[in-house]
DNA sequence: ATTTTCAGGATATGATCAAATTTTGGACTG
DNA sequence: CAGTCCAAAATTTGATCATATCCTGAAAAT
């Protein structure tokens, strides 16, 4: 056991079950479980140093989350996405994302946008340099940040639940296709919200989102789901 | 081959986190448990008769799927709606709701119309008997049938998330003011499933969504909500 | 092909420790 | 003297772990 030492020092900020869920979950948001990639209690009991109860409760959080899938039988496992699953993700983003980019240009101080430009450049250096993980985080800071304006918490919760689902794919497809090729519409969202254009910023945002899930799709379809 | 024999008769049962979940849920969902009221791991354990690892992870689940909620110290409870909360599921419902009737009218047979009015029907003798627990399990019971009908996993999970949300309130706003004065555009709905006219279905849907959530809103302002 | 065995892994319990809330007992103030 | 407030003990509740039991799937044996 390297260094997990429960009642010493500043350990003492946040839950084992929280930390192993937020661990967990940037493993899936982020790529690092393949699609299809079984997930085993004691698997993570290894690879996280954690013991069994919080492990446990990580993943009935995330299985509920949409993020893991129960296998029937006892296993759970990374959910592969279907092009009927796609479909149901594409639609509810184009619900939700607009109305949260509306509510977000809404509340928007000068430093909220200077902090999304400030990610934003952040992304593109990533697509230069081919850095697919940092181009996933930064790409999906730059969305966060954005429900974080717009403090809806239910709505922010259900998008986080959608990303969750298509993280693991969305790493398969950058993997495949590199960086170059991937759309972004976030500077034509930042001047729509700098001159209070909500109905332009809504809009380049739901490109945004169809483009990057067209990629996912067409990626998918390459490697032949039905 | 179907029916695969197990060895003992009473073995076939769902695991326990699995059924304190069920019934931790439908608690909450049909307002068994009130929005603000404390639930505490213990006395659960006690009330359920369960161990305290199921109980622990059921809990983990409903807090995900907004059923629960944390309290900053490690306490959890019963959301309370605000009028803010309540706007964003309006939206959140109108958007998914209208989508899944769309869905459900592709798919339906017409034996599956049949047994939405056998629904309807007993929601309605719950509404001319004032039986309030009857009217939102049937009312319920009507909405995820259009769900499963629709074949949409995705969607119905949110759409049961936003159940969770309103469902305590729902009851409050019930146990106050009566079944009497509830709307219902169910019959709307299933008329125009059946003559296959899927913007009208789609409309009837949102209109009973929106009446249903007008109505927890008022009862809610008139509590003194902000 | 059917049954048996077996190992890996999941589920569930209760004990134990830590944190937060409540209670209690006084000391101080008006 | 009564009331208020604060601190520390007591109690309740949550978090974690170690362990025992039970399933499942697959290999081995008949």
């Amino acid at each position: 056991m390297p260094e997990s030492r429960p009642s010493n020092a500043e350990t003492r900020r946040a839950p084992a079950h929280q930390q192993v869920y937020e661990r967990l979950r940037d493993l899936v948001l982020f790529g690092d479980l393949a699609p299809g990639q079984p997930v085993t209690i004691q698997g993570l009991v290894a690879r996280l140093g954690a013991g069994m109860t919080p492990v446990r409760e990580a993943i009935r959080r995330l299985t509920s989350e949409g993020a893991l899938e129960f296998q029937g039988n006892r296993r759970v496992c990374v959910p592969v996405l279907t092009s009927a699953h796609l479909e149901e993700l594409m639609f509810a983003r184009q619900a939700i994302e607009p109305k949260l980019t509306r509510k977000a240009l809404e509340r928007a101080t000068e430093d909220d946008v200077q902090q999304l430009e400030k990610i934003d450049k952040k992304l593109d250096e990533a697509i230069h340099k081919g850095d697919v993980g940092a181009y996933l985080k930064h790409n999906f800071e730059f969305h966060n940040r954005l429900y974080a304006i717009a403090d809806s918490p239910i709505l922010t919760q259900l998008s986080h639940g959608l990303w969750l689902r298509f993280g693991p794919s969305l790493r398969v497809v950058c993997g495949r296709m590199g960086t170059q090729s991937l759309p972004d519409q976030h500077k034509e969202t930042l001047d729509a919200m700098r001159k209070g254009d909500a109905d332009r910023a809504a809009e380049a945002i739901r490109k945004d989102v169809v483009q990057g899930m067209v990629q996912v799709r067409e990626a998918l379809d390459l490697a032949g789901n039905p």
